[in-house]
Order: structure tokens, then C-alpha cells, then sequence
DNA sequence: CAGTGGGCCTGAGTGC
DNA sequence: TGCACTCAGGCCCACT
């Protein structure tokens, strides 16, 4: 599910509600991708200074350290003063002062990790490589033109490593790609510098916009009070295989490139 | 060293 | 209806 729109559109969607809230108990389900990294109890009595976001995790501030929590593929969050019966993909559950933190997550390709700073080696290992955040000042088009001219990566995979830049998944990166009109096979270190500020200001249009949008959802995605997005229904390329490109009217291609599929309009993006 | 591909899990969808 | 198979929004890590 979650790429950067849908992480920060969680966020948003119970920052304030659970800030200030007291930890009472916690409530672990089957193993996430990686171990919580602690006694769940040594959380109770914890206090919540507030919930921020770094590329697709969302850190959860405490008085004693902090919560990594990751979506994976397929996780989502709920916040409610109160919410049913935990179901057998509910695995870590936070209940607090203001209200209950569920994570659900089918394929279990999520996360939630303590660590007790962001000094701490598990955080150091999980946020250190991350690249600059797109919505932020500090994503300027001098430093993404210098990451991509040092890669011959595919620009597409350049993309998705999330090096250069945090929060572009699988949907954003075919759909930047496709307003900037770069073939997404392109090796990165030989776009121009004319096409390279097309794609540094699609990444902040389409990112933003589909923040606005709520994010997008294709099968479950929904924000930490159950609402879902509508992006999905303003994408050019993506999931649009075969269906008339909304510019020039050339159906939609789609390739594999390492195991995920990209699409593209064949006219537009010609390489 | 940079770059590629396997694997982690489960559920939904497709084709026979 | 049932089974086998493919595919899915991410990311670490072993390998070349």
C-alpha cells in the first residue's frame, strides 16, 4: 500500500489525537519483519511527545526513545478511542490514555521497532540511507541532479531505491516519469539537466497532490480513522495498461523491471 | 563498489 | 467448485 502520500496522509490523520497520550498497554500479534527490539511492557507508562514522518516510516516520539513504524506493503494504521476485537492480522497494538493504535498488516512485510534514540543503531540502520524528503526545502534540484548524474541505475530503480530521494514506491515513480516524459529505463546519469527539473517538480506536484487526494487506494489502503484516498483515480499510467494515454491517445505499455512493473506511455516517453 | 534479483508473507484474482 | 498459479503499494541482503 503505503508510498510517502499514504504515510503522511496516516500521519496527519492522528498526530494530534494520540500527541500527549499515556502508553497503558501494548499488545503484540504474530513477528513483523523485524523484532520490536524491546520489552513490550517497558513501554507502558511511556508518554507520546508527538508522531513525525521520515521518507515511509512514521516515528512515534516518546519521553524514553522512539517507535519506527513501518507499513511494508500491505500494513495500515487505526486510531480510535476504541476499535473491535483485534483480527489475526492486527499484530501490535498500542493502547493508550487517548485512544488505541492498531497496526494491521496481512503480509507482515511491516514493522514496528524501538529504538531509544535517533542515535540508536537499529534507527541509524533504518533511516541513515534515506535520501532527501521531496515535500521538504530540503529537496533542491542542484542535490537531485548531482544523485542522479552519479548513477547509471535506470532511473526508475533510482527512483524506488530511495537514495537519492525517500518516498517514491512503485505507483509515484511510473507516474513521475511519465509527466516528465523520461523513458523510465533511462540510466539516470544521462537525463539532462532540462529533463531532470521536470522530474524534480513532478515529484513535488504528484506527491503533494496526492496527499491532498488522501493518497491513493487500490485494494485497502485507509488513514488512521478508516477513511480511504482517491488518487487511484488521477493517475496517468498507472494500472492503466493498454487504456488510451490521457495526452497523445498511444495505449499504455507496461515492463518488468526488477520484479515490478512499470508503466508508460510508448510516445511520450520514448527514450 | 554499484547494481541486480531473491525472498519475506498473505490474499485476491485468473484460467483450467 | 477446486486447484495451481500469478501478482500486489517495500525493502534488506546476498550475490555478481
Amino acid at each position: 500500500m503505503p508510498e510517502l502520500p499514504e504515510v503522511e496522509v496516516t500521519r496527519r490523520s492522528f498526530a494530534l489525537e494520540i500527541t500527549g497520550a499515556r502508553v497503558e498497554s501494548v499488545r503484540v500479534g504474530k513477528p513483523l519483519r523485524w523484532p520490536l527490539g524491546c520489552d513490550p511492557q517497558s513501554l507502558v507508562g511511556c508518554k507520546v511527545l508527538g508522531l513525525r514522518r521520515r521518507g515511509k516510516y512514521l516515528l512515534l516520539d516518546l519521553n524514553r526513545g522512539l517507535l519506527l513504524l513501518h507499513l511494508g506493503m500491505s500494513g495500515s494504521v487505526r486510531f480510535a478511542p476504541s476499535l473491535p476485537v483485534p483480527g489475526v492480522h492486527d499484530h501490535f497494538e498500542l493502547l493508550t490514555s487517548q485512544g488505541v493504535l492498531r497496526l494491521h498488516d496481512p503480509r507482515r512485510f511491516g514493522a514496528v521497532v524501538y529504538a531509544s534514540g535517533e542515535q540508536d543503531p537499529m534507527a541509524i540502520k533504518l533511516l541513515g540511507g534515506l535520501g532527501m524528503e521531496p515535500l521538504s526545502d530540503q529537496f533542491s534540484l542542484p542535490a537531485f541532479l548531482a544523485g542522479l548524474q552519479a548513477s547509471r541505475a535506470a532511473i526508475k530503480q533510482l527512483l524506488l531505491a530511495g537514495r537519492v530521494v525517500v518516498g517514491v514506491g512503485n505507483i509515484y515513480a511510473s507516474e513521475v516519469l511519465f509527466l516528465a516524459k523520461i523513458h523510465p529505463a533511462t540510466a539516470a546519469s544521462s537525463i539532462g539537466s532540462t529533463q531532470v527539473q521536470a522530474l524534480y517538480l513532478a515529484i513535488r506536484e504528484v506527491l503533494a497532490r496526492a496527499v491532498e487526494a488522501g493518497g491513493t487506494t487500490l485494494r485497502d489502503f485507509s488513514n488512521a480513522n478508516g477513511m480511504t484516498g482517491h488518487f487511484q483515480q488521477e493517475t496517468h499510467v498507472y494500472g492503466r495498461d493498454n487504456a488510451p494515454c490521457h495526452f497523445c491517445g498511444t495505449p499504455i505499455g507496461l515492463f518488468k523491471q526488477g520484479q515490478r512493473t512499470t508503466y508508460f506511455c510508448p510516445q511520450c516517453q520514448s527514450a
